[in-house]
RNA sequence: GCCCGAGUGGCGGAAUUGGCAGACGCGACGGAUUCAAAAUCCGUUGUCCGCAAGGACGUGAGGGUUCAAGUCCCUCCUCGGGCACCA
């Protein structure tokens, strides 16, 4: 019979409910050291929670429920951010508003996370679509448009026909739309822009003292993609301008044998000559009619000569301007030099199409392919300067130092982050607080007059234009100029869903204020967040947007920190239960798996466990070795069937099992498959702990008020000492191996002491709360588990004693090891065989050495 | 191509960071209980040799360092993730 979950998991989250156990008081205390431990905030979707959410939630919760028990003043808050495009499109499918489907989605996972026993302050509850939220979303584009970070564009922007909106370079992937999968094209449209490259240095350098993964920090290094290098000036011959490249490699500027442009450079129709002007303006028409999805392949290159030449400053040359579509517009300054003796696009370029190929560093084979590594210059000098000799770095920077002497060149630090497009043309979003005047300038609407609410709307439909719905409310859209009451319009573009996630880690501190965006005693008593738990596909979106956020509020007086999360942690994905696939050609004969390629058209097969056996590294079916098996676990998707219901899980097992379960599958950050197997013998460790608890003959309780031994002490407090450390590691995973592994011990005793059960159950609250709670309750505690009984570890327990051991090596040499007071035999037996290996080594030489072994000391002392 | 991360039993995964490889869980096999089943409990479970005591081999492959390597170093292979004409 299983525990009775069900009764326990609701009593006692209406018990928390109706006590307020997890509220965080709102006033700063004098003297408590707080721990702000955050998850993401869900978008809430209609398809309601899935198992991939309590994961991180669980393990969050975990820590909260722990750092509380050590007294902290714990803050672990939940909201919403729902602003977006399902709720809109599915408005516009169903004609339902988007505040409708919002607020049902969101009463929806309110509800499930309530079933999970989460440890959440619930009066905290935020929600971006909220007027008095979004009121300071609004502000904080304020802040940013009077710091002229804030700008109109009339740049070429991602442009998404399916969606009906712009999207930031970082939603669109391969030409097509992060969210959806759509195409998108470049089209130029006038869109607000934040000018996120101004703090492209600070966002690196803040990046260095986080906590954070190293591949996460690394994508946002890539992302942001700084280098440096020169910005070089090349006269043209016969035109009275100069032509401005970008190299990372002024080093080889005597190298130079070529120029490219790209095809939209504006220098360009100027320099082409009439003799190649044909030529030029089919190969940009060409180029510019491309995808930029097709040009972004990478391929054979191709390019035209312009007949225009440029001459080089560093020896007066004159090398020819070619033009070519691999050369990017958007990089750097739109032209290069080339240098094809020493990087490989230019040297592929250069045999191509006969270049000459001038080696200026020595180390390669020229002759083969380009040398792009270090060595000492040749062939480099002028009257006034020469790197020949020099190395790599000592090149760059006196051949900079000599451009810049002559104003024909400086040292330059270039990104590959562009600013931030902020606008869509949706109608779930925050309106912008701008009004435009009537000869069409642009106004910020004043801060008291915030927010700018967003009208009600029954037609979503996107215009398909940079006019988004809201252009279509007459009445909202005309305004008046605030400073002269003129008439006016308002922006009717709305902000990307972004904008209410980079900051709404600062509302929770402060929640109702409708002075400030937070108190600033509040801010400073919490921030930073001391740990941050939340998926991977975040790493260069909402987390470099909300960081860029936090270092403008930052030096707006707002916030007192440079980095808003210290420590952040990725969930691993929960994948459906591993599945074994075999596969049918048209003739339904099977095929073995090890011959099907991505693109045939066989038909997979599930096959069931039992069927399938290994042979060597492969699955094979077990009734026809010669048939080798699929065996994976795939992403959960409803067209896959795999999906797991946390619902379900719950009615069936609990949530208890539900929680432990999801930590007990491997370490937090990593991929998981599902295995409801596996997840019955995690409810089958719950329901011995009960037993061990609770008599289920009688009902009453099963513990004794015996002593406990001095064994039974030995075994808590080894448990105890491992979970403490690895709730401390995030080790979760393994603290419940070590629970697990202690009840395997308890349930052969005769008895369980009250003394050894109750510290056990305060050590398993954080993971399985509702039953701790239970239980108790149950040893007739009146208050529910008290914070200030989280169990120590007792040192003497497990304290290191020394223990004299002769060990007999080869009757020449004696060893001492010291043991710890409780090491059994069999550590003692181990370290007296690593005792012998050592010595057997140092037989006969007369050394004195330490080494040591498994929790112990050797001292070995040989003569 | 470049940058991260990872390869350990039939499966998910442990291993105090260089010290008894396989904790804990699942599965499987055997047993107890039961009229029977479920549930529960007790064993066994890396591979090979052996009746046994015991022995040999074992952490993707190959080399190396060390008294001692899953862990450190070099070369390579495979799988995930990210970036990708960035001058």
């Amino acid at each position: 019979m299983a525990y009775p979950f069900h009764d326990i998991e609701t009593k006692w989250q209406q018990h928390w409910e109706e006590h307020q156990t997890f509220r965080t008081p709102d006033e700063v205390p004098e003297d408590k050291d707080e721990f702000y431990v955050l998850d993401m905030f869900p978008y809430p979707s209609g398809a309601g929670l899935h198992v991939g959410h309590p994961e991180g939630y669980t393990a969050t919760d975990i820590v909260a429920r722990y750092k509380r028990k050590q007294g902290f003043n714990v803050l672990h808050p939940m909201g919403w951010d729902a602003f977006g495009l399902p709720a809109e499109q599915y408005a516009l499918k169903t004609n339902t508003h988007p505040r409708e489907t919002t607020e049902k989605n969101i009463a929806q996972f309110k509800r499930q996370l309530k079933r999970l026993g989460f440890s959440y302050d619930w009066q905290r509850e935020i929600n971006t679509t909220d007027p008095d939220y979004y009121k300071w979303t609004q502000w904080i584009f304020l802040q940013l448009y009077e710091r002229g970070l804030a700008y109109q564009s009339e740049e070429p922007v991602w442009w998404c026909e399916e969606l009906g909106t712009v999207l930031a370079n970082e939603e669109v992937i391969d030409g097509k739309s992060e969210r959806g999968g759509y195409p998108c094209e470049r089209v130029p449209m006038r869109q607000w822009v934040l000018k996120i490259t101004e703090y492209a240095d600070r966002l690196l350098e803040g990046l260095e003292a986080l906590d954070w993964p190293e591949s996460t920090k690394q994508m946002q290094r890539n992302w942001i993609g700084r280098s440096e290098g020169a910005n070089v000036y090349f006269d043209l011959a016969g035109i009275d301008d100069s032509l401005e490249v970008y190299t990372t490699r002024p080093d080889t500027l005597f190298g130079a044998t070529y120029m490219v442009l790209a095809p939209e450079h504006e220098l360009l129709d100027e320099i082409t000559t009439d003799a190649h002007r044909a030529e030029v303006e089919a190969y940009v028409d060409e180029a510019l009619r491309k995808s930029e999805r097709k040009r972004q392949q990478q391929g054979e290159k191709t390019g035209v000569f312009t007949g225009g030449y440029a001459m080089n400053p560093v020896n007066g040359e004159e090398i020819p301007i070619w033009v070519a579509d691999y050369v990017l517009a958007s990089y750097g300054t739109g032209a290069v030099m080339a240098v094809p003796a020493h990087d490989e696009r230019d040297y592929a370029f250069a045999r191509k199409y006969d270049l000459p190929v001038r080696e200026v560093v020595e180390g390669g084979e020229i002759e083969e392919e380009a040398y792009v590594g270090d060595g000492p210059h040749v062939r480099s000098a002028n009257e006034d300067v020469s790197l020949n000799g020099l190395h790599n770095e000592a090149a760059k920077e006196a051949i900079t130092e000599w451009l810049e002497a002559e104003g024909t060149g400086e040292h330059t630090v270039n990104y590959q982050l562009q600013d931030w497009l902020f606008s869509r043309q949706r109608y779930w979003g925050e309106p912008f607080p701008i009004v435009f005047t009537e000869d069409g300038e642009d106004k910020p609407v004043p801060e008291d007059e915030l927010p700018v609410t967003l009208p009600d709307i029954d037609v979503f439909e996107p215009s398909g234009t940079p006019e988004g719905p809201l252009a279509t409310i007459e009445d909202w859209v005309h305004t008046t100029d605030p400073e002269t009451g003129a008439p006016a319009t308002r922006e009717t573009n709305t902000m990307p869903q972004w904008a209410g996630s980079c900051w709404y880690y600062l509302r929770f501190l402060d929640p109702d204020n409708d002075e400030r965006l937070v108190d600033p005693e509040k801010e400073e008593y919490w921030m930073p967040v001391d740990l941050y738990v939340g998926g991977s596909e975040h790493a260069v979106l909402h987390l470099l947007y909300a960081r860029f956020w936090h270092k403008v509020l930052y030096d707006a007086g707002v916030v007192s920190t440079k980095e808003p999360f210290q420590t952040l942690v990725h969930q691993g994905m929960i994948l459906g239960e591993t599945e074994y696939t075999a596969y049918r050609d048209e003739e339904g004969n099977v095929v073995s798996a090890e011959n099907v390629a991505d693109d045939t058209d066989l038909t997979p097969v599930q096959v069931d466990e039992e069927d399938v056996t290994k042979d060597g590294d492969v699955f094979v079916l077990a009734d026809r070795p010669a048939v080798q098996v699929d065996a994976r676990s795939h992403k959960m998707s409803k067209s896959r069937g795999n999906v797991i219901n946390p619902d379900d899980v719950v009615d069936e097992y609990g949530a208890d099992t539900l929680r432990l379960y999801e930590m007990f599958m491997g370490p937090l950050e990593q991929d998981k498959p599902w295995s409801t197997d596996d997840m019955e013998g995690v409810h089958r460790f719950l329901n011995r702990i009960w037993r061990l608890v609770v008599d289920t003959d009688s009902g009453g309780l099963a513990v004794s008020d015996e002593e406990p031994d001095r064994d039974q002490l030995r075994v808590l407090h080894r448990t105890i000492k491992k979970v403490t450390e690895d709730i401390e590691a995030r080790d979760f995973n393994t603290a419940i191996a070590a629970m697990m592994e202690f009840v395997n011990a308890a349930n052969k005793w005769d008895t369980m002491p009250r003394k050894i059960a109750e510290p056990f159950v305060l050590l398993l609250s954080p993971f399985a709360p509702h039953l701790s709670e239970e239980l108790w309750a149950r040893f007739g505690h009146d208050e529910t588990l008290a914070y200030e009984d989280w169990p120590a570890y007792d040192e003497a327990l497990i304290r290191r004693e020394v223990v004299e051991m002769p060990v007999q090596v080869d009757g020449t040499v004696r060893a001492t090891i010291e043991v710890e007071a409780d090491a059994d035999e069999d550590d003692v037996l181990a370290t007296a065989k690593a005792a012998d290996n050592v010595a057997r080594y140092l037989d006969g030489t007369d050394i004195q050495r330490e080494i040591y072994v498994p929790g112990q000391i050797v001292n070995l002392v040989t003569g």
